[in-house]
DNA sequence: AATGAATGAGTCTTCATTCAT
DNA sequence: TATGAATGAAGACTCATTCAT
């Protein structure tokens, strides 16, 4: 009877909560997860469109329906892997930015972070080419984007308004450095060389914030007659 | 009268040839040109996957099986055009440059005729990024590549040489300019800003031989205790 | 022993039931009928083929594998919902039939019911057609099915003994009155009209009937000098 | 001199020409009409949704792909094929008509071509099916449609201005029309008889005439005592 | 040489069905 | 018993490439 009764209760709660499959509520986030994360390296290796679904599915050891249960197309699923890149770029970005104070040490944090990030997931520039190869259309995914290109701008300001630096058109430095970081992680990505970009931050900061000439304005054109005549002054 | 249509006669014979059909020798090559040219801005608009050869075909006013005449597959016939492309770039900077002599004066030259070439073929970036995203194994097709790298060391070397050029590794310091040169370039692709990449040339030379410091080394971080270190010194 | 066992365990059951979960033994049934009825909207709405098993799960508030759990097959659930269907109509009609006794005016309330019937549920003409189109090697599921068109036979039997119907082969006869029925309900099916069928009884009926009354045939032509040749006469 | 003169005019007259493959110019047009009519069995066979093309494709003996150069979608095939049909009907029926003048005589003649056609092409009630399964959105693709129901309002007009018929409201009489004859086809199709439509022309004439003449409604109900109450009279 | 019709391998995508929970 | 995640067979469609003319 006592059995009868504890069953019956039993089944009773039993029947209320798990009528069906209890649904693991956290299994389909880490499944996209998952997917997202094979499918970046996926993307880069074999690029966008000489990628089969097919072979990511055998990849993440699941069947292309399933891919098809996250991501409603290839290429929302690609899109959506590129995206989760920049995401966690910015995040990463972000971390390194609140660790210090002022400006020139923001700016150097923010640079070794960019180039950490690359050295750490070099796949992901192929992604970005990939991106812009197959969907001309979308916004830029960049290091500098818009959101940050205002921090940047903040930074530089800063740095003038306090006589470190030159009193520069802040427009056109902050389009420099962002070229500058660009470049170097293109060069990186192009030439195949094995040197982590990390290793080049102090170059990038030297050049940028040094240049190159032995003294400065000088202007001693000794080798050449001609002048090149510099003029990024003030607008 | 009769005589002219005798010779005539006797001269088609022997003419038949030049005067029939003048035989044109260049077609295949004027044919072949027209092609690579119609090719580069086709390949630039659609990108190379989606680049149905039926379409480029069409807007040659030729049959698709007259590509294959002259290419023998589409992957053939997209290399051919970004190489024809970046034959033009080389020949062009080169050009530019024997018109100067001092290394000073050549820098900015070349830097300026690759700016130029951009601003005035805009679509050959999007046939650089293409072909980066699809064939991978290819060498890279940029401006500084291997050939012209040597010339730059050779001018940078040189301004150290004779003290114009702090005393920097001259490796380091190419591969500056270049990842610079890149840079800008692929920011106006990306951002689709409309000024000139040739309007650049200043600004990006002012940066790297002045800096961004208001005074040379000085070191002067008053706004911050921090000190970024730079050490882009001889290696 | 064991049919004690099996007393004393149904005697468990049967207990069981009315205290822990009232074991509803009609839900599977009626479970089966709630689907049966949202299918058949659903898949008129749809098309078989078009119909996603996910989408009528929603709809009905279950998970797609219960559907599993009534029915076998997609197929299955389809054709049941059909005979389902066709059942209803038969029962409809034949309640029509028992209200009347003499056979003119049962074919009227026969016919009226038919009529009423697609007013009443529009949507099976599209399970029909459905049906045909995906299953064709299926029996008709036709207003004047098989078993119906004895019936009817003997109805035009007894009219033409009496002597109220002329002396037609009553296989005709039957044909051309199923025809008449079919061809007004795809009509307005396929037209779309907003007119009741039930509106359309005394239409086929005056057709029917005055065209089938004996003195008639007067044949007179005088519009044309050509001759028709009606021969609906006894075979 | 002529023949030189000659030849090199043919020279000329012919290089203009043939370049490249001659162009069939009916080949096109012959091959299409190919495609629809393998198509319209091979739909009519497979049902729209199990039909695949590369099925209809290996009948024909040309590769799927030569049918994606005549259509640019199996949707498009299989409605193109529908039309085909129905044009062809059209055409028969009215080439049936202009052969007599009698109104009464016409409305037989088209009667019996209508049915002629389905005798002779008896898929195409199945390929009206499948289409209104599939595509329910398309315009009736009747017997009976738009055009030619201005034709059947007028005939029945003049026979009723002409005293042949009783004075019955046109539309209702064109729509019982339309009934029977989609219905006597449809039940055909569907019982899968095998005797021809075409036989059944007489039938349908003598009911829906002796239905419809004058001098009846005698209304003699001898077998019950119920009136049915037949009312198609004027509205 | 040029043409353009024909080919068919290659992929994305769908969804009925299964089955572990 | 109900669930719903996973499966994978099936089929539409594309387009580089071939080849008869």
């Amino acid at each position: 009877m006592a059995d009868a009764t504890t069953t019956s209760d039993l089944i009773t709660v039993t029947m209320r909560k798990p009528v069906g499959r209890p649904k693991d509520e956290d299994l389909p986030a880490r499944r996209r997860q998952e997917i997202l994360d094979a499918s970046a390296l996926f993307f880069a290796r074999l690029g966008y469109p000489n990628a089969d679904l097919k072979l990511l599915a055998d990849e993440l050891g699941v069947a292309k329906g399933t891919l098809y249960r996250y991501f409603p197309s290839k290429k929302h699923l690609f899109l959506a892997t590129v995206d989760n890149c920049m995401q966690k770029l910015s995040q990463q970005v972000n971390v390194a930015l609140i660790q210090v104070e002022s400006p020139l040490e923001r700016i150097e944090h923010a640079l070794r972070s960019y180039f950490r990030f690359f050295d750490l997931h070099p796949h992901v520039v192929e992604l970005i080419v990939q991106e812009r190869a197959e969907f001309k259309q979308r916004a830029l995914p960049v290091p500098l984007d818009e959101d940050n290109s205002a921090l940047w701008r903040q930074h530089f300001s800063d740095l003038i308004a306090c006589g470190v630096l030159r009193e520069v058109a802040v427009e056109r430095l902050v389009q420099m450095m962002s070229s500058l970081i660009y470049g170097v992680i293109f060069n990186k990505y192009i030439s195949g060389s094995s040197e982590t970009l990390e290793s080049k931050t102090e170059d990038v900061l030297d050049i940028v914030f040094n240049g190159l000439m032995k003294e400065k304005n000088c202007n001693h054109m000794n080798c050449s007659k001609g002048n090149h005549g510099s003029k990024i002054d003030n607008q």
